[in-house]
RNA sequence: UCCCGAGUAGCUCAGUUGGUUAGAGCAUCUGACUGUUAAUCAGAGGGUCGUUGGUUCGAGCCCAACCUCGGGAGCCA
C-alpha cells in the first residue's frame, strides 16, 4: 500500500476537519507521558502550534517510543481526533510512527526550556527550531512577500542591479574587495602598485553598498523601479543593528518630488505593517508575549509604552510627522535635556548632525510617533541629493522610528547636470568613475527620487526582536561569519 | 574602533573579607505514576571555574595581558 501523504500541521489545526486518516512529518519538540500512554508535540515550521500526537504503547513499539527524543524527526499517520486533553483542539492518534532522523538527547543542544538569544546564536543551524525563530522567520518572509506585492501592485519594476560593482562612488561606506589574484604574490605594474587590470574584471572590483545609482538608471526608462537585495558594508560597526551583510530596498521614481518620495515611504510602511497584523496573527501575538516576558525585569521608563501589536496598529493607522531639519534643530534647542545638559552632544548651532541621542528624543520623548525628517543642510548629506533653493539644504528625508532609529533614508535626485557636476567635483570624486550617472542627466533627465530600506531594520520594528542578529537567518558581523 | 560589563555543569545562574570535598534550577539517565500540557515525584551521573602569566602558605574570588560574548557610542540602512 502506498504510504499516505503529508499533511501540514497549520492545515490540520485551522481546519475544520476530524475522524480522518492522515500523515505528518515533523520535528518533536517535547514527549511526555507514562508507560500506559505517550504524548509526543510535533513541529512542522508550517506554524507556531504543535500537534499533539498521543502514542499509544500498544500500537508503537518500546523502541520506536525510545527513539522519539526532542529534536528528532518522525513521520507519523493516524486518526486526527478531538483532543480529549484542555490544551488543545485536536491531536492525533498515532497508528504508525517512523522515525526518519534520531537526535541524540546527550548532546542535542536544544532544549524544551527558555535559551537565550546569544546561545541560539552561537546554534544558528539549529535556531529556526525554536519557536521564537520560526516566528521571526514566517514574519520575515511574509515580509519579504509583502513588499513585492506592494511595488508589484503599484506597476513597479523589479531590477537587479549588480552585486558585483566596479564603481567606487557609491560613498556609502567601506567596501568588500573582490579578487582572484593571489594575495601572497598580486601582479605589480612597472610603478610596483597592484596591477588590478590582471585581476578578473580587468579593474577593482568590490561588493555593492547600495543598488541607487543603478537603480536610478532603470527608473529614467521604465518609470517606477525598485530593488531588493543584498548589501554589504565592510565597517567596523559592533552594534545591535548593524550587519556587514544585510538586505535592503530602493525605490526609484521618475517625476516625483521629495513630497511624492515621503508619501511612497510612508505608505509603504503602513502596508507592511498592516500586512503583518493581517496574515502573521499567530506568530505576532507569541513575539509580542514574549517581548513583553523580556520586558518584565526593566525599570518603567526602558519599557514600551505599547505592546508590539499596538505599535504596529499605532504605524498602520497614524500619519508621520513630518518636518525640516531646521524645526528639529529648534525643537532640540529649547528642549529640556539640551538645556539642562543631559544631552552628550550639545545642539549649538544649525548645520550639525544629529546624534541618535538627538533623533531618540524626538521620536520618542516629544513627538511620541515615527518622524520624517527633511531638507538637511547640503554638506552633512550625498553628492547626489538636490540641491533646494536656499543652496543651504538638500531634498532629503529620514523616516525615524522608535527604538530602531533611522528606518528609511531617501531624497529627491539631483537631475540638473550642471550642478551634479558640480557636486561630484567638490566631493572629489572622479568624473570617469561616474560617467553613466551624468550620461542620465545629458540625455533626457527628469525629476525623481528614492529611499533606501534597509529590511532587517523593519523587521526589528515588526517582529519587536532589538538585536539585528536574530532577525536575519546567519549574520555577518565583525568577526563573525560562521556557518 | 572607543567606553562599560560578563565568561563557573548541556542551558540559566549562585558562590560571603582569598581558606578543607565548587552549589541550585532546568536538561540528561534510571525508577514510579491510566491523558500529559515547559507533566509530576524519587534517585543518579555530569566541572581543566574563558586562556596565559603573576601576587599569595593557599586563587573561582586579587592583578596583568589576550580571547570570546553582550550593552552603549561612532559610522550608517
Amino acid at each position: 500500500m502506498a504510504e499516505s501523504k503529508r499533511t501540514k500541521i497549520k492545515a490540520l489545526l485551522t481546519g475544520e476537519q476530524v475522524d480522518v486518516n492522515v500523515r505528518v512529518k515533523g520535528w518533536v519538540r517535547t514527549k511526555r507521558g507514562n508507560k500506559n500512554v505517550s504524548f509526543i508535540a510535533l513541529n512542522d515550521g508550517s506554524c507556531l502550534a504543535n500537534l499533539q500526537i498521543v502514542a499509544d504503547p500498544n500500537n508503537i513499539s518500546e523502541d520506536i517510543l525510545k527513539r522519539i527524543t526532542t529534536g528528532a524527526c518522525i513521520s507519523a499517520e493516524g486518526q486526527l481526533v478531538a483532543s480529549q486533553g484542555a490544551g488543545q483542539k485536536v491531536e492525533l492518534n498515532a497508528e504508525t510512527i517512523e522515525v526518519l532522523g534520531e537526535a541524540d538527547p546527550e548532546t542535542y543542544p536544544l532544549q524544551p526550556k527558555r535559551h537565550s538569544l546569544e546561545f541560539l546564536r552561537e546554534i544558528a543551524h539549529l535556531r529556526p527550531r525554536s519557536n521564537t525563530f520560526g516566528a521571526i522567520m514566517r514574519v520575515r518572509h511574509a515580509m519579504i512577500f509583502a513588499v513585492h506585492k506592494f511595488f508589484h501592485d503599484k506597476g513597479f519594476v523589479n531590477v537587479h542591479t549588480p552585486i558585483i560593482t566596479g564603481s567606487d562612488a557609491e560613498g556609502a561606506g567601506e567596501m568588500f574587495r573582490v579578487t582572484t589574484m593571489d594575495l601572497a604574490n598580486p601582479p605589480k605594474d612597472e610603478e610596483g602598485n597592484i596591477d588590478f587590470k590582471q585581476d578578473f574584471f580587468g579593474k577593482e572590483t568590490n561588493l555593492t553598498v547600495s543598488g541607487q545609482l543603478e537603480a536610478e538608471l532603470g527608473a529614467m526608462a521604465l518609470g517606477e523601479v525598485y530593488t531588493f537585495g543584498p548589501t554589504f558594508r565592510a565597517e567596523n560597526s559592533n552594534t545591535t543593528r548593524h550587519l556587514a551583510e544585510f538586505w535592503m530596498i530602493e525605490p526609484e521614481v521618475a517625476f516625483a518630488d521629495l513630497e511624492d518620495n515621503m508619501d511612497l515611504a510612508e505608505e509603504f510602511l503602513k502596508f507592511l505593517a498592516k500586512y503583518a497584523l493581517d496574515n502573521c496573527r499567530e506568530d505576532l501575538e507569541f513575539l509580542k508575549e514574549r517581548a513583553l516576558q523580556e520586558e518584565k525585569n526593566l525599570p518603567a521608563d526602558k519599557k514600551n509604552e505599547l505592546n508590539l501589536i499596538e505599535r504596529l496598529e499605532f504605524v498602520a493607522n497614524n500619519d508621520f510627522q513630518r518636518l525640516t531639519y531646521t524645526e528639529a534643530i529648534d525643537i532640540l534647542k529649547n528642549s529640556k535635556p539640551n538645556k539642562k545638559g543631559r544631552f552628550q552632544y550639545k545642539i549649538e548651532e544649525w548645520g550639525a548632525d544629529l546624534q541618535s541621542e538627538h533623533e531618540r528624543f524626538l521620536v520618542e520623548k516629544h513627538f511620541k510617533k515615527p518622524v520624517i525628517l527633511t531638507d538637511y543642510p547640503a554638506k552633512i548629506k550625498a553628492f547626489y541629493m538636490r540641491l533646494n533653493e536656499d543652496e543651504k539644504t538638500v531634498a532629503a528625508m529620514d523616516i525615524l522610528f522608535p527604538g530602531i532609529g533611522e528606518i528609511v533614508g531617501g531624497s529627491q535626485r539631483e537631475e540638473r547636470y550642471e550642478v551634479l557636476v558640480e557636486k561630484v567635483k567638490a566631493m572629489g570624486i572622479p568624473e570617469e568613475h561616474v560617467w553613466w550617472y551624468l550620461d542620465t542627466r545629458k540625455f533626457g533627465t527628469a525629476p525623481h527620487a528614492g529611499f533606501g530600506l534597509g529590511f532587517e531594520r523593519l523587521i526589528l520594528f515588526v517582529t519587536g526582536m532589538t538585536n539585528i542578529r536574530d532577525v536575519i537567518p546567519f549574520p555577518r558581523t565583525p568577526g563573525t561569519a560562521e556557518f
